[in-house]
RNA sequence: GGGACCGUGGGGUAGCUUGGUAUCCUACUAGCUUGGGGUGUUAGUGACUUGAGUUCAAAUCUCAACGGUCCCA
């Protein structure tokens, strides 16, 4: 590629479509279409995310894309926040409708009245769905693929209890699993608290997951989300309780979106390209092929190829030989494939495979009869990946950003109130972003003086 | 919310000031050659975002729409 990550904006267009995760040429402001290795890597993500949810008991469901105008409740803060940023069908056929249908930004005003429908009585609680869809958002800003478009690959998850404690346990809950799948895409976060004046529109408080750009920027991409009752109490969405008293019930929710492939590929692309998680990545082994004289050399590849299949694993053969060694090595580590295998003559003649990790320089051995150390090889890529990138969230902290770009962050501690934070935002010039909860310190607002914690500030994308 | 810039084969570009023949690189197709870090070579396909206007004549000048990129709030 010709971009470096010095250049991250250009880096990042220049990827995206290089590496054939989309196409943004599709002529519809906002709306990118998904390529088949892009796609792959996002199914990936989905399919994770779908395991550990319908083993933490969720159910998944798959809801109408369209919402009436009636089921919107026009005074509700929620469809307020949401207003401005809605596509209306106005038209069907020729014929004006009479009742538009507005294509769901977020599902809450259409799963809640079914809500109502559902939960009859304790027995019903609690309820937890979630369903894996696109939304639409009417963005009037740049577009940019997957970090902000129009057409959004959405994962949400909604929950009913019959009190605020046990809707506090299931944000608990949502924790455990956002820190199992930001294991899995070897990302680091922060869990910021969001101010009053920035929470998701209805709800009683959010909590953001937030990671750190390459170009020193922020990245939200994960929130869960304390309801209370302020939804149940719009949508009329009331269970009978054991003593027969009727109560509107508790939500939460949990939102992810195709941020997290924007995040995977910033964050631990280098100036060579792509660099995928073995967990996530489409393919996790390819193997190149060094044309030579040892007549058992297609035998050999399609055996070895056919026992890491056997194993499990993602394995690409690249046997075009219309192309050199060389331009392949090149073109998968653009790719973002964990690891590579070289075969060539040499291997065969001593049964053995060459290995090279994308995440450092230098070829390994193996042995034809371990391969089982693959596994280990690729557990390894994940521990660098998650080690460069902690490093570059901690230095980004620091005020350090990577060469050629400034960091966009910087942390104060603050206390609750906004006219302390206009005060700060106005001084760095950065957006107030909320308090750090998992990692932040209490102590004194640096503007009034009174308690405080650890606030982020910064460019948010 | 405000502003600036840009739109030429699939990708990147020259040409635009001074209106008249559209340049090069890359990718692609076919062949030969080559192969342990982006092989070389021959031939070929392929473009002025859309609409309106000015003009004998528009990639070039004017206006608008659509799309893209960046900056500020």
């Amino acid at each position: 590629m010709e971009n470096s990550r010095k250049n991250f904006s250009e880096w990042y267009n220049e990827i995206v479509e290089l590496a054939g995760l989309t196409d943004k040429r599709y002529p519809v402001k906002g709306m990118n279409v998904w390529m088949p290795y892009g796609f792959q890597l996002m199914k990936n993500i989905d399919e994770a995310i779908r395991k550990r949810f319908l083993e933490d008991n969720f159910d998944e469901v798959m809801f109408p894309a369209l919402i009436s105008r009636a089921m919107f409740e026009e005074e509700f803060e929620h469809i307020r926040g949401f207003e401005k940023e809605l596509f209306w069908i106005t038209k069907g056929g020729k014929e004006s409708l009479e009742d538009d249908l507005a294509m769901r930004p977020t599902s809450e005003a259409a799963i809640y009245p079914m809500f109502r429908l559902w939960i009859r009585d304790h027995a019903d609680l609690p309820m937890r769905i979630f369903q894996i869809v696109q939304v639409w958002r009417y963005e009037t800003k740049h577009t940019r693929p997957f970090m902000r478009s129009r057409d959004i690959h959405f994962i949400e998850c909604h929950t009913a209890h019959e009190n605020y404690e046990d809707a506090e346990a299931q944000l608990q809950i949502y924790r455990k699993e956002w820190s199992y799948f930001t294991e899995l895409m070897c990302l680091p976060y922060m869990e910021v608290e969001r101010p009053d004046w920035d929470k998701f529109p209805g709800a009683v408080y959010t909590r953001a997951f937030d990671t750190i750009m390459p170009s020193g920027r922020t990245l939200q991409i994960g929130t869960i989300h304390q309801y209370g009752q302020n939804f149940a109490k719009n949508y009329d969405v009331k269970f009978a309780k054991e003593n027969g008293e009727s109560e509107y019930v508790y939500q939460t929710t949990f939102g992810m979106s195709e941020r997290l492939v924007a995040a995977v590929i910033s964050i631990h692309g280098d100036d060579k390209g792509l660099i995928l998680p073995p967990q996530v990545a489409p393919i996790q082994i390819v193997i190149v092929p060094i044309p030579g004289k040892d007549e058992n050399g297609e035998k050999y590849i399609d055996q070895l190829y056919r026992s890491l299949k056997d194993m499990g694993l993602r394995v690409h053969l690249d046997n075009r030989n219309s192309y050199t060694p060389g331009f392949k090595f090149n073109y998968w580590e653009m790719k973002g494939v964990p690891v590579r295998i070289e075969i060539g003559d040499r291997e065969i003649e001593e049964n053995t495979l060459t290995v090279n990790l994308r995440t450092q320089r230098g070829r390994i051995k193996i042995k034809k009869d371990e391969l089982g150390r693959l596994r280990d090889i690729m557990n390894t890529v994940s521990n660098d990946l998650r080690e460069r990138a902690s490093r570059m969230l901690l230095d980004n902290m620091e005020g350090k950003a990577i060469e050629g770009q400034e960091s966009n962050v910087e942390t104060h501690i603050m206390c609750r109130s906004k006219s302390c934070s206009e005060d700060m935002e106005r001084r760095t010039n950065l957006t107030m972003m909320g308090h750090i909860m998992n990692t932040g310190k209490n102590g004194k607002c640096e503007v009034c003086g009174n308690e405080g914690r650890t606030a982020l500030f910064s460019k948010p994308y």
